[in-house]
Formats: structure tokens, C-alpha cells, sequence
DNA sequence: CGCGACCTTGAAGAACGTCAATGGTCGTGG
DNA sequence: CCACGACCATTGACGTTCTTCAAGGTCGCG
């Protein structure tokens, strides 16, 4: 087998909970089938009823659903070490899809792999659920953002909350942040259109708070930013909170 | 005890996977505390470390959050049967608060109790989980709703919603459906102004879509409601699908 | 009776969307 | 090497949806 490819998941739910070494081992002899997704390949659609979850290993991916007149939401990025679809384990059919935004790298676990997994470990059960729990919280506050901040608090919270999570996975320094997604994918994660997007982007710019360029998340103001995005990680339910 | 306070969350628990007689018989003998709610109080709060979880016996319950400036975002409503706070079981702080809409019965059991329960039924468990899938699945819909749709749009789908999982577990017949809550709960619901929901009620009213007076829904046109909110109930997750 | 909670309506304004045009960058192929 | 197209970012002018502010109106209840 190449490099552990579970490797970004272990490092992952240690952030979330705690591991034993068993269940660590349990993890490492995973086995999946790899395969590349081109940028804007769905892996899973609506309505199909799969069979496998797909682990994240590079690039970024996100669940979206289409609604009337073309318009689309994006409900979550996920990045290396991300289990998106771990949910097909208990429900039939996908009520979204899943795609990827740029070129990237997945392994797909068959359910039955997974079931049997859970059954010889309890503890990687219970860290998969709150994984899902966590999930949840997320879009709990992504509702929040669209519901009730502005374009510009939205956009804050989002640089927050990725860039918060990949330090929290090693996969991001303090200050940059690689997020290789256009501002149309920020615009249908945030509930608004691309343009509006840019305008926002542009005001953040000029104001040294934070870049957004050519997929890179640059913090120019981690205070301001968090500040304009009233960013509190808590809902992130991280073990580890960094101080930036 | 008092007559069976379980009884209401066999049946959504029905509504949603298979219950056992033995895992059915094991639900009755729960035990736990009543507790009644007046209008507005919370039984959590945001940041709370709850050693309890909260199912509902009667009346309407909401989970929430403020953000700047007074702000309140609601993210969900809860009726009989539904234990709203059950992720407290694998998430030590509340990252939002649980509280009644209207006067409303709820019993508070204990986790230890919950997690004897799930040590001694796996099948629980899973329908447990599926249960906090099922909410992140609504999560989804209705930040697709705030995100994506016009204000028409997702009053006519929360409306939907509630009637359909009133309807699964026996709480509303096919026009009407009590939902106690009133316009600015609903504007909270959808991030909207309880002015501009005000406004789009009497529309639908005129329109012999959909009625909501008193806090009761009639449905003056399921077909039209459907369509105005793009409703799919696929994303209920719910075993049985009625035909209205 | 009078107060509070909720609903209703109007007028003015802000935030965001739509339409349209331009320019930059990059990979590809002639 | 340059031309081309695809994709993305940017900017301006103009519309629309929804919000804000303000003023009643209704109903139930102490």
C-alpha cells in the first residue's frame, strides 16, 4: 500500500477526541480505492444511494445542492482528512451532492469496510459520531451567517473558520492559508452572487483586514478579521484551541 | 410512573428506522424529571455544559443563537418526541441555546442514563444517530432555504416541513396542523423581519395557498404549497412518505 | 379598563442582485 | 512565438427585495 493514506484522519480526529493506539492501528489498515476527481466532478449526486464514504486526501471538495433557476448552495469544504459523506453509512439515499471544486484526491471505503470497523471499535464509532455532531454545528452556524450577517461579517467568518481548521490539521500556517476556490464558490457557500462577493473582497482588502487571491486566504488583521466576522471557535468543538 | 413519556419518541423513532420489541420495551422504562417551560424560557443555554438531555412532551421548542445587535437566528423546531439537545451527549459546551416557544412540557434525562441505555441496545444507538443525521439533513435544507430562496419561497417550505413531520408522528391531519409560534419566530426561522413575513402571509393568503393565523396552519392548497416552497420531503429521511 | 403581545400597513432607504462590458491569466495549439 | 479561448476577477449603472422607521389596530388578560 502507498503512504498511509488515513494518516490526515487520525490527525484529524485527534483534534476532535482522543485516539487509542489500537484504534489508531484500526485506522492505518484501512484499505480504499483511490481515485482522482477532476475540478467540478461530483463523486455522489442527490438521490444516488452509495455504497462507500469517501476520505478526503487532497484538493478541497464540497456538498452543494441545486435549487430552482440554476441557483446553488454549498453547504460545507472539506479538506484532507475529511470524511464528507460519512452519513451514507445510515441513510439511504443523498439528500446533496458531493463534487470536487478543484483537482483532487479520494479514497473511497466501502460501507461494509466501515461497519465492521465500528463494530470491532466502539471508540472510533462514537469519534465518527461526534465527527458528524461537529458536522452539524457547523452548519448550525453557517445558517447563522446567512440568516443573520451581512456579506461582509459572512465572508470574514468563512476566512475564520478555514483557516481554523486546516491550522487545526497542520495544513496552514498563521498567517496564509491555501483555500483554491473562486469567488463564485464563496459567493454560493455565503447565500450571494459573485460580484458582490468581489466588491466585499475588495473593501476587506483595502482596509488590511484580509487577501483573497488566486485561492490564497492571506490574514493581513487576524483580531480585525475575526472581529468583522464576530468569529468565536468554540462551535468548531476543537480539543486544541490555538491562539494566533 | 405517569403514562409512558416515551411514547411520542417510539413513534418518530419508528417514523425514521425499526425499533425491536426488546429496544421498544427498554424506551418505556426511561426514566427521567419533568420540568415545565413558560413562553421564552430556556432549558440550555449557549456555552452550558449540560449533564442532561431534553426530549419533548408537549408544546414547541427552538434552538437558537444571537448574534450582533440582537439578532437571533433560529435554527430549528422541535415538537413531541423529538429530543432536540441529544448531541450534548458527545459534545461537552452547548454552541447554541434550547428553549420553548410557547408554554411547554418537556423531562430531562439524565447522559448517564442515556449512555447505560446505548451500552446496553447498539440498535438505539443507531437509531440515535440516524436521528442527529436527520437534523443535519434539515440544517442543510434550510440553509439552502436562507441561502438561496425568496422569502415566498421558504415560508412556503418550513411550513411544508412542519406539516409533514407533524403529520409522521400523528401530531396534525392533512390541512391543518397547530404551530403554536408566532411571525417573528418564523422571521428568526428564515432570517427575514417579522415585517416582510407579515407581508408575504397576507400574499399567500389571498393567493388560497396557505393560511397561518393563531399559530395554525391551514393548508388551503398542498399542491401550490409544495411548489411555492420547492418542497421535496426526501430530506426528512422519513421511512413512510404520505401521500396528501 | 388598560396594558402587553402580536399583527398590519405605509413610506423611505439600504443591501444586494442583475445586466453588461472589460481585462487578466493560463494552457493549448497553430 | 503568438493567437485564441476558457475561466475568473473587476467595475459601472440600474433594479429589486427586503429592512427600517413609524403608526395604528386587535385581542386576551390581569
Amino acid at each position: 500500500m502507498a503512504p498511509v493514506f488515513s494518516a490526515l484522519l487520525i490527525k484529524k480526529l485527534q483534534s476532535i477526541g482522543t485516539l487509542s493506539k489500537e484504534d489508531e492501528q484500526e485506522l492505518r489498515n484501512l484499505s480504499g480505492a483511490s481515485r482522482e476527481l477532476a475540478p467540478g466532478e461530483a463523486v455522489v449526486h442527490e438521490g444516488d444511494q452509495p455504497n462507500s464514504t469517501t476520505l478526503v486526501q487532497s484538493g478541497v471538495l464540497c456538498r452543494y445542492k441545486h435549487v430552482a433557476e440554476g441557483k446553488r448552495q454549498i453547504m460545507s469544504f472539506h479538506i484532507a482528512g475529511d470524511i464528507p459523506d460519512l452519513q451514507s453509512l445510515f441513510m439511504q439515499s443523498m439528500d446533496h451532492s458531493l463534487g470536487a471544486v478543484v483537482r483532487s484526491h479520494v479514497v473511497l471505503i466501502r460501507h461494509e469496510v466501515v461497519r465492521n470497523l465500528l463494530k470491532r471499535c466502539p471508540g472510533i464509532g462514537f469519534l465518527f459520531w461526534r465527527d458528524t455532531l461537529i458536522d452539524a454545528s457547523v452548519f448550525r452556524e453557517w445558517m447563522t451567517s446567512i440568516g443573520r450577517r451581512d456579506a461582509q461579517s459572512r465572508i470574514a467568518h468563512l476566512f475564520c473558520e478555514m483557516v481554523t481548521r486546516m491550522r487545526a490539521v497542520g495544513l496552514a500556517d498563521t498567517h496564509h492559508c491555501d483555500l483554491p476556490i473562486t469567488q463564485l464558490d464563496v459567493a454560493d457557500a455565503l447565500g450571494l452572487t459573485d460580484i458582490h462577493v468581489c466588491r466585499v473582497l475588495k473593501n476587506l482588502r483595502e482596509r488590511n483586514i484580509v487577501e483573497f487571491r488566486h485561492g490564497v486566504i492571506t490574514v493581513l488583521d487576524w483580531e480585525g478579521l475575526q472581529e468583522a466576522g464576530e468569529f468565536d471557535p468554540a462551535y468548531l468543538h476543537l480539543k486544541t484551541e490555538r491562539v494566533a
